[in-house]
DNA sequence: AATGAATGAGGCTTCATTCAT
DNA sequence: CATGAATGAAGCCTCATTCAT
C-alpha cells in the first residue's frame, strides 16, 4: 500500500509550501451559537435543559467513535448519564438527535465563512475553509456523518441546514468567481459533496493529510488562470 | 471436504452491450476472465452454480442500495431467492460474500486500464478510465461499495485486489507523469479514494453527471502544464 | 445506572408448607434468608420484581425437564410469560441466569445442614440432610441441574456457592468422623457428586425411593463399626 | 487417549491396597463382537459396509469429546470422510446412531461380565467389573452417554440392550447374594444406575479414581458380614 | 449408493420503541 | 419530567433433514 509516510511537507498547486501542521487554525474562534426555536412559550426546567445539553455532547462522543453512528441509541444516554426514556423524550427519532448535533456544527461552520469573507485573496479563503472543514471532522468525527446527513438532504429540518452551509460556502466561491480567480461550473453543492464524501468514511492515519491534498489538486483544477 | 473454494466459475457473457447514457461507454469490451481450477474433477452442481450466481448478483443489489453495506445476510438471501442456509453454504462470512461481488467487477476495471494503456494520449486514457468506473458504478450499483472495501482493505484477499487496482489506475498515471503531461504527487490511492469516494453514496438524480464534472475540474488540476 | 445486580430481593415465604411424600420431610423450616443491599435506595420497581421471580421459577421449571440445562432460553422466557428482552435484561448470560437459581436452594440446604448439627447421633443426621436434598429435588426439580453446575464450579460465583454447600456438608461429615462413627476417605465433595449424580436425570417414577436407598447402602458403606 | 496420571492409590473398604494404574485391566481381551440382523438377505456391498464402519468409529470419536454427545451430525460424517447423506442412509435418526455406537460397547461389558463370573469371589468380581466399565468410560469417554442413554431406556432397541446389560451384571449380583456376601435388596438397575450417574458428567481431572472409590464404599455398603 | 446442496426452523442476541412508576 | 423495565422484531448463525444429481 502507498504513501503511509506522512512527512507532510507537499507542493500545493502554485507553489506554495505548506507544513499541515504549523498551519493555523481557523475554526477555533467560533463561538458555539446554539439556536433554539423561539415559539416555545414555557422557559424549560433547569434539568430538562441540562439532560439535553447532555444528550448532545454524550451523541457527538458516541457518534464520533468509529462506525458511531450505527451505535445504539442506548449506548447515547448512558454516556450522557441519562435514562433512554429521556433521550426520547428530548429527541423522539434517531434523525432529530443527529439534526440537533449537527445543527450547532453546521452553525460554526456558517460563521466561519462569514469570517473569512472579508480577506483579500478569495481563493485563499476557500481553501482555508475547506482546511477548517477538514480539522473540523478530525477534531469532532461525528461531523461526517452529520455533514453526509446533512447534504443527503433527506429531512425539511436538514434541509434548511444544508441551505445554510450551501449558502455559507456559496458566498466564498462566488467572490473568488467574481475576482475572476475560479471557474464558475463547481457550485457550492459540488464542492461540499466533494468534501463531504472524502472525509467520510476517512480513518486510516494520515487521512487528514491526504484529503487536504487531493482538495488542493481540486481548487487547482477550478483555478481560472489555467487553461 | 465442504466449502467449495471462492474462485468463481461463472463467466458474465462478454457480448452483453448496454449503453446507459448516451456517452461513449468504454468498458463494453471488458471480458470477465476467470481461472478455473483445473484440478478439482467434480463439476459443480448446476443448482450450486446457479445460487451462487444468483446470491451474487443479488448481493451487488442490496449492497447497492443506499447504507447497503449494513444490510442484512437474509435480505440477500431474500433478494437472491434462496435459502439463508444456501448464502452461508456459498460464502461463509459476510466478507467472503463482499470479496466475491467486488473481485469481479475489479477485475473487469484492471482489464480496461490494460486495454487503455495502449492509446496516444495518457491524459485522456485517464479520463476514460474514470468516465468507464462511474458508468461501471451507475450500470451495477453495487460497485461504488465494492470499490469502498477494497479500498479499505480490511482483509488479505481484498489488499490483493486492491494491490492490483491499484496497480492498474498507477500505470494511467505514472505514464501520463512520464510524458510531463501530470504532476507526480498524486497517486493511484489518492484517484481511487477520490472516485470511490464521489460514487459512494451518490444517489441523487444526475450524479453521474455531475460526478463527471468533479472529476474532470480534478484532473484539470492534476495538469502539469497549468501553474 | 442500569443493571441491577443480582443479588435477589425477594423472598419466598417461609410459611409455604408443602409435603411431597409421606416421610417426614425435614427442610420445611428452612426459611430463605436474602441479605438486601442497604445502600440502593431506589426500591425495585413492582413488575421487575415480579418478572424476575417469573423468570427464575421457569428457568428452575425448564431447566428441571429431562436434559433441562440445554434448553433454550427463549423456552424459558416462554414458559414464564415474558418477552425475551426482558429475560435478558435480567440474566444478562445464562450462566448469571443458572447462579440465580441455584444460589437460593442452596442457601437454604445450607442453613438446614446448620440446624441439623446440633442432634445426637451425627450419622442420622447425615441421612436426614441427604434425605432432604433428594426430597427438595423431588420438590424443585430444577435444584438437581442447579446443584449439578454448582458442583461443576465453572464460575467464580458458583464456586463460592459451592464452598458453601461444601462447607456445610463437610460440617455433617466431620462431626461423624470425630466421633468414630463414620470413616474418613470420604470428603464432602464425594457425597455431593454423588448425591447430584443420582438426582440429576432421575426421572422413572420412584426415583425417590430408589435414591434414597442407594444412598443409605452408601453411608452403610460410610460406616465405621463395619469391617 | 486416557489414562493420564492416575497414580491413584487409595484404600478401598476392607483394607485392601490398590494401585489403580498397576490392577490388570480387564475389558481389554474382550473381542468386538458386532451383532447384526440376521433377516438381511441382501449381502451390503463393501463399499457400505466401509462406511458404516467409518461412521460408527467416527460417531464414536465425535461422541466422545467433551460435550460430544452434543455435536452435529455433520461433524460426525465429515470424521468420516463421507457425505451427511451417506450417514443417514445408515443411520435414519440420531438416536439410532447412537444405538448402534453403543451396542457394541455394551456387547463387550456383557461379554466381560460372562468371563468374571467363573471367579472364586464373587464381590471381588463385581467390583472389577465396576471398575472395568469405569476404565471403559475413561477410553472410550462417549460411553457414558450411551450407558446414560441405554439406562434411560427410551427406545426399543436401547431397551434391548440395557435388559442385557442387566442380565449381566444381574448374574454378578446375584452369585454374591447367593453366597451370602451381599445383601440383595441393591438390584442391578440400581448398580447401573448408580454407575452411569457417577461416570456421566464427570471430567474433573481425577475423576475416575474418585468415582471408583465411590463404587468402592458403595459396594461395601452393600456387604452382607457388616451390620 | 454416495454425495453434498438447499432449506428453514430455531436459538442467540441487540436495540428501537413504548409505557408503567 | 425522568426513569428504566418490557417487548418483540430482526439480524446472526447453526444444524437437522430432505432431495437432486
Amino acid at each position: 500500500m502507498g504513501r503511509s509516510d506522512e512527512r507532510c511537507c507537499i507542493r500545493t498547486g502554485a507553489g506554495r509550501r505548506e507544513s499541515y501542521t504549523e498551519a493555523p487554525s481557523v475554526y477555533q474562534g467560533v463561538i458555539a451559537v446554539e439556536a433554539r426555536p423561539p415559539g416555545r412559550a414555557r422557559r424549560p426546567r433547569a434539568d430538562a435543559a441540562r439532560n439535553r445539553e447532555r444528550l448532545l455532547e454524550a451523541a457527538k462522543r458516541v457518534f464520533g467513535r468509529d462506525d458511531g453512528a450505527h451505535s445504539s441509541l442506548e449506548a447515547v444516554a448512558r454516556e450522557a448519564g441519562v435514562g433512554i426514556g429521556t433521550l426520547y423524550r428530548h429527541f423522539p427519532t434517531r434523525e432529530s438527535l443527529f439534526e440537533a448535533v449537527y445543527r450547532r456544527e453546521v452553525e460554526q461552520l456558517v460563521e466561519l465563512a462569514g469570517q473569512l469573507a472579508g480577506g483579500p485573496d478569495p481563493v485563499a479563503a476557500l481553501r482555508r475553509w475547506l482546511r477548517a472543514n477538514v480539522e473540523f471532522v478530525a477534531t469532532k468525527k461525528g461531523m461526517a456523518a452529520a455533514l453526509a446527513i446533512v447534504m443527503q438532504g433527506t429531512t425539511d429540518l436538514s434541509a434548511y441546514t444544508a441551505e445554510r452551509l450551501t449558502a455559507a460556502v456559496g458566498g466564498l466561491i462566488d467572490r473568488a468567481v467574481a475576482a475572476g480567480a475560479l471557474r464558475g461550473d463547481v457550485g457550492p453543492e459540488d464542492l461540499l459533496r466533494l468534501l463531504v464524501s472524502l472525509c467520510y468514511g476517512s480513518s486510516a492515519p494520515g487521512w487528514q493529510h491526504n484529503v487536504l491534498r487531493l482538495l488542493d489538486v481540486f481548487v487547482d483544477g477550478m483555478r481560472r488562470d489555467r487553461a
